[in-house]
DNA sequence: CTTTTTAGTATCGACTCGATACTTGTTGAG
DNA sequence: CTCAACAAGTATCGAGTCGATACTAAAAAG
């Protein structure tokens, strides 16, 4: 006798997998696919290997497998760190910012888009509050944006950048909205 | 510079990575972990191969390999179905019931219940449509409780069994709570 | 009674994924 | 300054998913 919440997270459990099947297209695994658009929205301090294995939640070998698979496909680029030699930085080729166009996760972008403006609403606010409450309890990052985290100091001057307080770095506005490994809301 | 619907879906996508991660557990993958909990909500008319395929929205063969692994590890059965001699009715067996309890699912399904009961109903209405809305552009099925379909005859009088009219058999209390092949939302 | 459809299997190749062991560069404590 | 501890990433292994393709056999349809 199942009761709503076993209802609630079988809905979970079969959206994910809807998106997973979904994501097999141009070639391309799902797990790859989020790769791609990882790189295309991380900001310049979240472009490695490490912060991507926190994102994903998955080994690191893992992931050094997956970049390795994308990068032969010509997709990203890696780059030693010169800040930091054991490092290297990520990024999307030519062709890999090509192919994020037709990135599958689209049609779920369109499915909301079509949806009551209220509705997609909730869904957007409880769906944060359930992934962020379970994220922090098992210790992981939440990889939120940059503008809604404790260490941004926003300017309100005409051209003049923000600033990371954590990094003491100044951000441009894209930089406000990309995500970070290091973002902790506010 | 992107704006709501984009992070919602992002906020999909994160929270399936999440559900598949932590499903890596007892020494079963997240797909195995899907066909054992799809074996035990699942109806008397919904134990086929064929269904769980349509299920999982994924190709006969690989649901194929992914239940003869199971049936290797001892969880599942399959019986030649008597009505149909191509296909074979499945079922988990007692270790599979069994380890079924420790399904790393659960861990959601505390979380959901930690949650203000407005919140997670609004969660699951919202996420219900967007599902729903997905799968029948897709002309995949609902399988949905078998109580919420169009074809269900509910009885009221008691000991009375219910009925389904599209398959004409009669439907225990429990067969009428389970997920169904043929479930039409009402 | 023969064609067509449906249920499921078998096999292949690419790849994920965790686990383990490793290399190299950074950091920090004495 | 040195050396141990740590961190970033790689290499390799084995199990298993996954789609694709080709197959068998039973049921349905004509």
């Amino acid at each position: 006798m199942p009761d709503k919440r076993d209802y609630t997270a079988a809905l979970l459990e079969r959206t994910g997998r809807l998106l997973t099947t979904e994501a097999h297209a141009e070639g391309l695994l799902p797990v790859q696919w989020e790769v791609l658009r990882y790189l295309d929205r991380a900001n310049r301090f979240s472009l490695s290997a490490a912060a991507l294995t926190a994102y994903l939640g998955l080994t690191k070998g893992t992931v050094s497998q997956t970049l390795n698979t994308l990068e032969t496909k010509g997709l990203i680029r890696k780059r030693v760190d010169n800040h930091d030699r054991r490092s290297k930085r990520l990024s999307l080729t030519a062709r890999g910012r090509r192919l994020i166009q037709k990135d599958p996760l689209n049609a779920t972008r369109d499915a909301l888009a079509r949806m009551a403006s209220q509705t997609r609403d909730e869904l957007n606010d409880s769906l944060e509050e359930f992934l962020t409450a379970r994220l922090i309890l098992q210790g992981r990052k939440a990889f939120g944006q940059c503008r809604d985290c404790r260490y941004f100091a926003p300017q309100h001057e005409q051209g003049t950048p923000h600033f990371c307080r954590l990094l003491d770095e100044p951000l441009t506005a894209n930089d406000s909205e990309a995500i970070c490994f290091e973002q902790e809301p506010a």
